[in-house]
DNA sequence: GATTAGCACTCGATTGAGTTGAGTGCTAAC
DNA sequence: GTTAGCACTCAACTCAATCGAGTGCTAATC
């Protein structure tokens, strides 16, 4: 959860210069990198030795580390945060617009989003990730209650943004449809126009009691209503390319891979980092957040990086998106394809 | 797919005993199991060259075979045919209510399922698969058009079963409540107690002629319900437990993990198993299928043993559930558990 | 004072020879 | 038909030797 940011101060141009040619190599490699390496790769012309004490430097201050003596050195996630707070200062970088990035535009918000997780997946060999949006800040638009048999009702719920809730109520004894359009006309005056989260206990007990006599069906009926609408906790969230995590060595051997797979099926643990984006994006930061290694709340995950991002439907709704991959992930081309992504979404959605 | 029943007649009694012996003993350890170890293991009173005179026979007629000269024998595909077909027409096996097998019921059939696949994952250590049931066979109960704004209709269509599909139809222009109450009186009375299979084009024509006038607009209106109606493909296939693959080293090591776990993720390829569980079933098989290795029609799966089950539900709906393992997996188990919760979803869905 | 060349040293990874042991096939005796 | 016995096979393991990328340190150079 520390994210000390790195005073630039601390590192003087040429280290500076020296940490993120490690860890570009790094990046494409996974390898350690050494001395005579960064003496090739950079334009600054320096001895290995020189680069030596540099790098010695480097790592009594935390940012590389030697997986063993006398091997090259990799970056710690203080490093690796480095490296990202520095990209993402740099002027906003140009998206590239993929032609193969490409969401069709779908019926079914459901149909777009598992779209967009497979295709963020695809383009970047990452696992993505996708929760459907938040919707308990929506307003109610529609709310309808229909005799579908002889002792069941069917309650249909529309909420800005169209999403659609339906749930079967089974009632104890038949309700004639007299009773039902009251009934109708009774929660579309008191509910309608509300948000879902105004939608409480207390307005609940209120409307039972206007709704008088009847007292015992009307208010389960009523009740059932009440939890149909609550029920947004179909929180959904979908992944893509799962066993690309199996296309990084460093996960694989050390056995973190399938741990990491198993959390992908944890409904909780995603939820953990899905909100933990949406509660930062809403504190004001940046649009994309970084997570690297430790920073994570999900133990399993301490070995990979998450790069979310918020979207958001015109209407308020707002879900999250993710890219989880490992600790040395692209993370320009990641946040690349994120922002070309959200941008369709936006596109997709805004004109409503 | 060659499901050729082995002739019990090739093989005498002692022959029996020992590849039955060689099998459970390779289903426990993985290890390919040798002549001394059959010769201790069975009752029958035999010394290890004895049983490898017959183990050579076993090999020549194809049950069981060396991975490399000089180790012990593994079962072929037939090997296990022969096993499971064996297990299958002994008495039915009593099914063991295990305690931590029971499904709480819920609401929402989705989640039902869900809650079975997990169960069946945890229970068993194999992989689970839960389709959605099919619907197309079923009636239609219940159609309504609403205006929910000025410009669009929400469709409420409900199937027997309760099975609940919603569309949002968007309208050139507004319609009037007449309209709209016409409409859905004609929708009614032509489709009400249909199966989604018979309604199809030609009704669909017949139906726009017999609206009249308004053609336009209430044409592509019809058009949109029956899109909806149509819409029965959102077969979803859930998956629990897919790393409980890595727990056996025969498919971890040669690579083919990643492939089968990567199959998870395809869903055609899960509906090419679905589908053929569902047709064998409907020819009249037992209720439960075994496909082992080359039996299947999924090339990453090869390496797998699949039992299917078809389960039905009350009003017709039939879906597949399926444990996926390797080849040497827990027959017995694997489809007591299964039979177990098969009981357990009839239990739930058959008084209605 | 910063930079560099040079050198001894470290340590994981790779190689290959040698050993072990489980298991087989075959033959001859029971 | 069954069994004891023996030579043979072959993956798996062990252990030492070697390799090589990379370091840290020192002394010379700019």
């Amino acid at each position: 959860m520390a994210k000390e940011k790195a005073q630039i101060a601390e590192l003087d141009e040429r280290k500076v210069k020296i940490l993120i040619a490690v860890i570009r190599n790094y990046l494409e490699t996974g390898e350690p990198v050494g001395s005579r390496t960064i003496s090739k790769y950079t334009d600054l012309k320096l001895s290995s030795a020189t680069i030596r004490n540099e790098m010695s430097d480097l790592e009594e201050m935390g940012y590389i580390f030697q997986p063993h003596t006398s091997s090259g050195r990799i970056p710690t996630d203080k490093g690796y945060r480095f490296y990202v707070d520095n990209l993402m200062s740099e002027k906003e970088r140009e998206i590239q617009e993929k032609e193969d990035l490409i969401i069709e535009k779908a019926d079914k918000l459901e149909e777009v989003l598992k779209q967009a997780a497979k295709l963020l997946a695809a383009n970047t060999n990452y696992t993505a990730l996708v929760s459907t949006p938040e919707t308990h800040r929506n307003k109610l638009k529609f709310l309808q209650l229909s005799k579908v048999e002889k002792d069941s009702l069917l309650a249909v719920i529309v909420v800005e943004g169209n999403i659609i809730k339906n749930k079967m109520i089974h009632t104890e004894e038949e309700m004639d449809e007299d009773t039902i359009l009251k009934l109708n006309l009774l929660l579309n005056t008191h509910l309608n126009g509300l948000s879902l989260e105004e939608i409480n206990l207390g307005l609940i007990t209120l409307l039972k009691e206007r709704a008088g006599i009847h007292t015992e069906i009307i208010s389960s009926v009523i009740d059932a209503v009440a939890e149909a609408i609550r029920a947004d906790e179909d929180l959904e969230i979908y992944t893509s390319g799962a066993t690309n995590i199996f296309r990084y060595p460093e996960l694989m051997d050390s056995g973190k891979a399938t741990d990491i797979i198993n959390t992908f099926e944890n409904k909780e643990e995603l939820e953990k980092i899905v909100s933990t984006s949406l509660a930062e994006n809403n504190a004001g930061k940046s649009e994309m957040q970084v997570y690297i290694g430790k920073e994570m709340a999900s133990p399993a995950m301490q070995d990979c990086s998450v790069v979310t991002a918020t979207y958001e439907l015109g209407d308020g709704m707002r879900g999250t998106i993710g890219i989880v991959g490992p600790k040395r992930m692209d993370y320009e081309k990641a946040m690349g394809t994120m922002k070309s992504l959200m941008n369709q979404l936006d596109e997709i959605y805004k004109k409503k």
